[in-house]
DNA sequence: TTGAAAGCGCTACCAT
DNA sequence: ATGGTAGCGCTTTCAA
């Protein structure tokens, strides 16, 4: 009572095993007879293919892994469409491969994981360094996305120059600032994005020999947020005062909570926030956004050239922020919100 | 300048293909001037298996695939830690794969998919047929986690039961009730999950010939709860009213937007909401909790039994809710919050 | 239009 | 402890 094989098929439709395989393949030049007995004999064995035996005999499973942080992000919604899009009209699947805290990186250091079965990899937003020991248990194309790294393909935001930016603006309104900070939790990998972001503010501020009033570390969850409002209200900035948010994510929720204790954005503070994230947009929270589609576009089209062998030197493609002015760096406007 | 296989590495290292398949599987009786030359082989080749090879040789991949809506939230971080850990424990490697939208399902329709390779398969909260036109493309063992399916072994939550629940503890206050639905963008797949949840629900209440005084059909995004509440005020219920939130994401927001307005639990209005999630307990929002953990292992159990075969009939496993109170659902305790 | 047969890279059996 | 070799299921020549 063993799974059928396309040899068992032929035995059945009194064909070679040939024919078997060009019908199921949809090659040209079968005989309706011949078709009509294999898909008969297919029927009646409940014959389904080994994708294994022909991923093997193809030398290639038309797939390609993309290791991202978690899925279900409006960030990474848009980064994988990109993607996926433009795999797509390549005809190659997408596997995603969330990683989901560092127990479970292990896994991903084993060279048999399904991660590594497909044709290439695509490692969104991790440093390969922390995420392997040393090189990658894969000898496929990989492409760094979101992340970057001298050993490989990478297709990032300039973090750093949007970091800049950030401060520029910051700077430009003569407004004490606070910035609040992501901050991973133990154990966790944190995110060379921040890394760059970080570090293109602090050289901005630096360069003007401004120092933040306050710098809160903090993260998305609810009991983080509000601890962090709390240490902000605590030190009682003078209003107005400006708030540099390390995510849109965490500028949105600390609005909230502002808003709670009666702070106003535009009245009371400025904000500004990373990513050009819709969610901000609407919220009338300023933004230093990100080309998301270009960046995911082009990743594609590098692990599109890498898998053909297409390319000769290491590729590099950096794009720049671009600011998503909205109401909350700019003060009085308005009356209420 | 083709990839290097493992007989190359045997000719370079002068020993047969045996040798050296045990060197790199660590197997015993092996000769340390073997092992050494075998390794150096390898090194200086470049070798890396190919793993297509492998798991059509063996026959499997040791590996489980999980669909599920999407990683990183609460819910499913559980669910699938405990799964995961489970598994691990027999050696089985998990990929999970986030079905993020609907277009992007199309792909899972693809018998080829990477999903595919994978031994076994387990669809977490979603009806597979939705998913599929008919059956899957897949003669592995299936099974549904927080889902069930007549055709399929599942492990689930009695989600009628904890609509039930909630509802009938929502009447035991005899005030005027709020529904607060979850609606799914349209294209999106619903869950199954929330259709019972609202069943039960409404049976309980129909039981007791109870109208809700309104129903709010919202999603957890920031514009559709502000949009919410907006219309909850409206409608300006008499306090106090009970909410009760098809989720407790749902009520952790609508109560930040409830406070804005300078409504509080407790004194304005009750609140119970569904999961048992950590954030709900820590704002003090009652919630009718689900055994995820116990119902992950549980999965991985049947999982592991029906790819060893042991499996004779439709397994068919459903945990009861249990109310996880707060003090969200007693009124006047409090003066603040 | 069709069938026979080679062979992809690997593991495991059977000798030695 | 080691090497030779069969064969997993499939696709693709090559002949017919």
């Amino acid at each position: 009572m063993t799974k059928p094989s396309l040899q068992d098929v032929a035995r059945t439709a009194g064909v070679g095993t040939s024919t078997v395989s060009r019908v199921l393949n949809n090659h040209p030049n079968i005989s309706e007879r011949a078709r009509q007995n294999v898909l008969a004999a297919v029927e009646a064995l409940g014959y389904t293919p080994d994708l294994n035996a022909r991923s093997f005999r193809l030398g290639q499973t038309h797939a390609v892994s993309v290791l991202l942080p978690v899925t279900g992000t409006p960030f990474y919604e848009r980064l994988m469409t990109a993607i996926y899009v433009r795999l797509a009209e390549v005809d190659l699947d997408i596997a995603m491969f969330p990683l989901l805290g560092a127990q479970r990186i292990r896994r991903f250091r084993d060279p048999g994981a399904l991660v590594y079965r497909s044709d290439a990899l695509l490692i969104a937003s991790q440093n390969p360094d922390q995420l392997y020991g040393g090189r990658p248990p894969f000898s496929k194309p990989v492409v760094l996305v979101d992340a970057h790294h001298p050993a490989y393909h990478s297709v990032y935001f300039d973090n750093l120059a949007a970091g800049r930016l950030a401060a520029e603006i910051a700077l430009s309104r003569g407004l004490p600032i606070v910035l609040v900070d992501h901050v991973f939790a133990p154990g966790d990998l944190g995110s060379p994005v921040f890394v760059d972001r970080r570090a293109g503010v602090m050289q901005a501020l630096a360069r003007h020999g401004v120092t933040p009033i306050l710098t809160l570390h903090t993260s998305i969850k609810p009991q983080a947020m509000r601890e962090a409002t709390e240490q902000l209200l605590a030190r009682r900035p003078a209003s107005p005062f400006f708030v540099l948010a390390f995510s849109d994510e965490l500028a949105l929720s600390l609005q909230q909570h502002l808003r709670v204790a009666g702070l106003h954005t535009g009245r009371d503070y400025l904000m500004l926030g990373f990513d050009g994230s819709a969610d901000a947009a609407e919220a009338e929270i300023s933004s230093v956004a990100q080309p998301v589609e270009d960046v995911g576009t082009t990743a594609a089209d590098v692990l599109i050239q890498a898998m053909q062998g297409t390319l000769k030197t290491m590729v590099r493609r950096v794009f720049p922020p671009a600011l998503h002015e909205s109401l909350s760096t700019t003060l009085c406007r308005r009356t209420g919100n």
